[in-house]
RNA sequence: GACCCCUUCGUCUAGCGGUUAGGACACAUCCCUUUCACGGAUGCGACACGAGUUCGAUUCUCGUAGGGGUCGCCA
């Protein structure tokens, strides 16, 4: 960023903390975008950060392919985001209407502005083109510096089409001037065309906002990310697939900027306070499932017993595990929770809690058929457990000490079989968290139908 | 083709003329441990290349290469 640039914005922000005016405005195409919901993302933050307004304008000038339900899927995405709009559709606002499918009687007012100023002309097929100044054009970019471009040599610019409908330049232009923008944070596939928005300002005696330009985001093997790409779309890619909000967020900021603290996983709240447009990175970065993954992980972790369970269940419904109990269900969920990085694998984690019929895993059978002595030790950890007459994670623990002991094996020896038998699988919470959670009928059960497998 | 942006471990990055080039993810080993994990420790691993400027370049300049983007009556 120039000094220049960096002096205009810190002055700005000074005086006039909450004057900033800032919007995401996507093409209403689906399914959210990452790249588009990062864009949203850094206009909320610096939003937020200055105490200015937070737009969302559609861009559905193109009726043809925006459909409502194209339009619903980029308010999802928002809102699961957590990124709240202080002024567009469902808010309101006052440089309304958000729709710019809505903003005819404007357009056609900006056009007479730059017919009158000589600035267009119509060809033969009723098409509207804007006259390049065809001078030399230097955008002052927040991210990228200061840019210039040569007088072009471009055709001039298609404004209108012979229809009457407009094109994305014009009314873009137009939209920021009415809506009073102050900032224009959007991806840096836009950089090559700033010249033409700052040419159309000019036209119209406007002042171009300040641009902020950010880095794309890319596929694991750098080519270009879209549509059908792992991790692309925000409903397919994160909802889905069992992301919680405050993750995706976290992961992707740190796409684009890197903030002054020591560590990386930061909550709104902080990154809202650390945030600096001025940090954000010039280069292209490359989406990292695993790491988005692991961020994924760390909010979990931070859950409470309820809001995991909550989280989680839904996923576990979808599979049509019926929860009856909730606090056991809660507490089920919660003993698995630092083995998981997915809302998504937790059902393969707790699934036997939910039902009594439960696979037993191959590894299971064989582990348990592999010494003839085991059914003793099952039979051994059952009588145990008959006699016990309190039911805790302790009581189910000292049962199997002491059923080890009696059989003369360690309790290591016996545990694995327990696990097997409890749950149909080698791995998962402690044997004790098992049985005090399926209670002590359903333990005793259970053994008996493992003893079955003999 | 023209123009624009970018270039530090595999990935995300710190660095802003002098550092044993730091961290995170991933990976490997070890420790912990009834399993799977978590956690802890250690290790592996980078300044794209070539010229300058300088006593000294990862850092500044230019070039080359590579990657990305834009050049629509798409947005």
């Amino acid at each position: 960023m120039s000094a220049t640039c960096t002096r205009a914005y810190s002055l700005l922000c000074r005086f006039f903390p909450s004057m900033t005016r800032v919007r995401f405005a996507p093409s209403p195409t689906g399914d959210l975008h990452v790249g588009g919901g990062r864009t949203a993302l850094f206009n909320w933050l610096f939003a937020r950060k200055t105490g200015g307004t937070f737009i969302l304008r559609i861009e559905d000038t193109d009726g043809a392919r925006n459909t409502e339900d194209a339009k619903r899927g980029i308010e999802k995405g928002l809102r699961w985001l957590g990124l709240d709009w202080d002024e567009g559709p469902d808010a309101g606002g006052d440089c309304g209407p958000y729709f710019q499918s809505q903003r005819k009687d404007i357009y056609d007012t900006y056009l007479a502005k730059l017919e009158a100023a000589d600035r267009v002309y119509t060809e033969d097929n009723g098409a509207v083109r804007f006259k390049f100044s065809r001078t030399a054009i230097t955008v002052h970019d927040l991210v990228c510096g200061d840019v210039t471009f040569a007088p072009t040599e471009e055709p001039d610019m298609t404004v209108r089409r012979p229809d009457g409908s407009y094109i994305f330049h014009f009314v873009n232009v137009v939209d920021d001037i009415e809506m009073k923008m102050t900032h224009v944070f959007r991806g840096e596939d836009h950089l090559s065309n700033t010249w033409k928005h700052i040419d159309l300002f000019n036209a119209f005696g406007a002042t171009p906002p300040i641009y902020a330009h950010i880095p794309l985001i890319l596929n694991s093997d750098g080519s270009k990310m879209s549509k059908r790409d792992a991790g692309s779309a925000i409903e397919h890619s994160y909802i889905n697939e069992g992301f919680l909000p405050d993750a995706v967020f976290n992961y992707l900021v740190m796409l684009g900027w890197t903030p002054r603290a020591d560590k990386e996983v930061l909550g709104r709240d902080e990154l809202v306070k650390l945030f600096d447009p001025a940090e954000i990175h010039s280069s292209n970065a490359r989406f990292d499932l695993q790491k988005c993954q692991w961020f994924n992980a760390q909010y979990l972790r931070a859950l409470s017993p309820e809001a995991l369970f909550a989280a989680a269940r839904p996923f576990i419904e979808a599979k049509g595990y019926v929860i009856a109990d909730e606090a056991t269900a809660t507490a089920a969920v919660y003993s698995v929770k630092e083995k998981v990085s997915l809302l998504t694998e937790i059902p393969a984690w707790v699934h036997y809690f939910f039902r009594e019929d439960y696979p037993f895993e191959a590894d299971v059978t064989e582990k348990l058929k592999a010494k003839p002595e085991n059914a003793s030790l099952l039979r051994a950890a059952a009588a145990a457990f008959t006699t016990a007459t309190e039911w805790t994670e302790a009581s189910v623990q000292t049962a199997i000490e002491e059923a080890a002991k009696g059989a003369g094996v360690k309790p290591g020896a016996l545990m694995p079989l327990l696990r097997g038998a409890l749950s149909g699988q080698l791995r998962g919470p402690g044997v004790n968290t098992i049985g005090h959670l399926v209670g002590k009928d359903s333990t005793l059960r259970r053994i008996e139908r493992a003893l079955g497998l003999f």
